[in-house]
DNA sequence: CGGGCTCTTGAACTAGCTCAACCGGAGTGG
DNA sequence: CCACTCCGGTTGAGCTAGTTCAAGAGCCCG
């Protein structure tokens, strides 16, 4: 079972996330909901309905390929919503990454209010620029690229201080920006090793060269 | 200057994308404006306030790395908008790739019309779920994958029947699906080898096996 | 103290890139 | 009407970045 086999082995992920969810269904808005660590909020073709706010915790929005291949587009912070859709089933997966606490809203209700709702065009409009971006960074930017990029923005989005909280593991990081965890554990040791970054444990990253990453980041 | 050199070379479309631009400024809505092949519709960094809408031809989207590798992120047929920004500026560029027809509509203006920005909301949201979809295409599936993908797309945005006009060169397409050309055209071969398609000219390809196409497409 | 995970590191392999030559259709001018 | 040229596309040969496969090393938690 932990012999992986060739390309089509099954992402792990899959049988991990675990169906460990609230009782109460989220109906009115602002329903808050707890999660464990690696837990599903909602999969690939589930309903929708309702949009979701990050109050705690680290949320990852995945798509998943029939023989297990994954790609990540987005990893939701305290204060980022997610769950958007246009039609009535949900077209990505949302999982925690770590313990999490979400706020529910009706998706309904939110547009009938209209400042809400012109908070959610913003939200949707940021969005879709954060991702084209992204897609520039898997579709034309090597591995050491990406990865010191990918360094700069949780730095930015964890508060801008030198030491950045990687709440994900390797593989997370690695189905974010198109690579393999080996990859990505190998692009971290070489900014190491050009000292832009330290390592004060595998998940806790010191910025020591913003300017060299920077560079590096292309 | 028609050698062009290793990866760091400039990219070709950066001085060939011509400045051709309607005298007329589109002030008041829905004022159609005429552009020619390759003609850029407005640039990354310029200062936003009007969405776009393809009335005739194909507009393409995209983002330069300062060395002069690009990322399309979509192709725009007729009916579809694009153009929408949440700050004062573009960030991205929007390019003709054939001769076409585009109607302006002043931002501002769609916002105050209820329904109108119902629609933007709409085409927001499939927007994103399009670029993510494209996002797991260009992180995760290989060449073959992607062409293959590709093709079908084009042909079900081009009224499904069997032969596909690609409007665009192949290195559009390369810098969509976040190839080179050569790997491309080396794809198409392949399809054609495999009796997927038949390639009428470079850019008029027969879907003569859509079913394989599709598995292929994975 | 032991059993899983996660992460790192090494060695070999390969998909896709780079570099280079050539091909063919669409003007263009003699 | 043919020769020439230009440009986009194809094809080949070799190279390399990143993957794959494999073996260990930490490390957290019971």
């Amino acid at each position: 079972m932990l012999t992986q086999s060739a390309a089509s082995s099954v992402n792990p992920y899959i049988s991990f996330a675990r169906r460990q969810r609230p009782v109460q269904a989220p109906s009115r808005p602002g329903i808050v909901m707890n999660f464990a660590r690696s837990a599903e909020i909602f999969a690939d073709g589930e309903a929708s309905g309702h949009v979701y706010k990050v109050l705690s915790g680290v949320v990852r929005i995945s798509k998943l390929l029939p023989d297990g291949r994954r790609q990540i587009s987005a990893f939701h912070l305290p204060g980022d919503m997610f769950g958007f859709e246009a039609e009535a089933q949900h077209h990505f997966t949302a999982e925690t990454v770590v313990a999490s606490k979400v706020a529910a809203y009706k998706w309904s209700s939110l547009l009938a209010n209209s400042e809400a709702s012109a908070e959610v065009l913003n939200t949707l409009l940021q969005g879709l620029r954060i991702t084209q971006e992204h897609l520039l960074r898997v579709g034309r930017k090597n591995a050491l690229e990406r990865v010191a990029a990918f360094l700069i923005e949780m730095g930015e989005r964890g508060g801008g201080g030198d030491v950045v909280e990687l709440s994900m593991p390797r593989h997370d990081i690695a189905d974010y920006l198109g690579l393999t965890l080996e990859t990505v554990s190998r692009m971290l040791a070489e900014l190491k090793a050009k000292a832009a970054i330290r390592l004060k444990s595998a998940r806790t990253v010191e910025l020591i060269d913003r300017e060299l990453l920077e560079a590096m980041a292309a």
